[in-house]
DNA sequence: GTCTCCCTACCATATAGTAGGTAGGTGAGC
DNA sequence: GCTCACCTACCTACTATATGGTAGGGAGAC
């Protein structure tokens, strides 16, 4: 068992690299100095720099589907919890989306990149989609709801990126909330303020 | 005036290249290559790579800031228009806000690149906040509303370019007039539907 | 003459990736 | 118990290429 840590190492390392300076922004160089081995070692796990970027987009696809199987009842307290995913594991303010990350480069990442990006993508976007589907309010609109909370939680954690507070992530997030309470779909609890 | 035509060139090549690839995914070569010059012909212009990234966002502010002087007399249509922006000019779905595609790498780019990534986001969100203060329905919230829907745009940009679907923009986009007519601010022109 | 604009030729460094080797462990056959 | 083959996990040393950036020169305009 211990024997697969330093594998786990590199991709937690990795992904840290990739949501604080980007897929374009690291080097293996930097991967290895932060594990403590040398770069060619990492050859020894994982073939290519793009098969690492890969590997890091599909775990974090499926830590998102493990978080989504074990969350809350109602619809309401899993959309707060996917705002406090955002909030608190990717770090708002200093972090991005492993996915947010790499779209700006989209030009110039291989498509296999591109692909497990777009998984990542697609898993949250449709999970939302289930989760307003489940309330008759919303259930019309679960799609276009869907698309419209995952790109204003990526928006909100690349604007308070720029700024580097994370209450700027807030501000949004409430504003978002607020939206689709003002909508009556009353899928957010109301917030003392 | 054809002498500054080179400098001009470079700006809108390198606005491009940063658009679709990044800051971290284009080099002076690829400047040079677009522009039809040697690599070391754009030190004459640009004393390093950095200047060049700063004065194309620096361009970028004005440019809004230009943008914003001349645009629609109501706050309705200010707010179209500045949707309309991203959709058109940014090309939604095949490119980034030049402010939006250097967040991502934010740990290694240099703080006088930071510095201007912050101005062009403060233009925006400030000349959005003075169209939701000039309706007294939104006047409260003015500076709230003014980061979300900053938040929204970057993000529905950053959604689309996943996809490649400039249609996913507009979802996101028509959720957010669909958010803020509900609020009643009355700002947001109906859509036919 | 000198200033603008561009050139060829170059440099140090960093990049992804390779070649080839070593230390230690595991299991099979005897 | 012992050897032998094979494996994992790492190493040093290296290659080709691309990077940002420099030195210095040439042709034309004022």
């Amino acid at each position: 068992m211990e024997t697969s840590t330093t594998r786990e190492e590199i991709l937690s390392v990795t992904r840290n690299l990739i949501q604080t300076r980007s897929y374009l922004g690291f080097s293996f160089q930097d991967v290895a100095d932060q594990v403590g081995i040398r770069k060619p070692s990492l050859y020894h796990h994982f073939p290519t720099k793009e098969a690492l970027g890969v590997e890091v987009l599909h775990e974090a696809t499926d830590a998102f589907r493990r978080w989504a199987a074990t969350t809350s009842p109602t619809a309401a307290r899993k959309l707060s919890a996917y705002f406090d995913l955002y909030r608190w594991d990717l770090r708002a303010g200093s972090s991005m989306c492993p996915a947010g990350a790499l779209a700006p480069g989209w030009d110039c990442i291989e498509p296999k990149l591109r692909t497990a990006v777009r998984s990542l993508r697609d898993e949250q976007v449709q999970w939302l989609s289930r989760v307003f589907s489940a309330d008759p309010r919303s259930r019309r609109r679960a799609g276009e709801l869907a698309a419209f909370v995952f790109a204003a939680c990526q928006g909100a954690l690349l604007s308070a990126r720029m700024t580097g507070a994370v209450e700027d992530f807030d501000t949004v997030i409430a504003q978002v909330r607020a939206a689709i309470r003002a909508k009556r779909f009353n899928l957010v609890p109301k917030e003392k303020s």
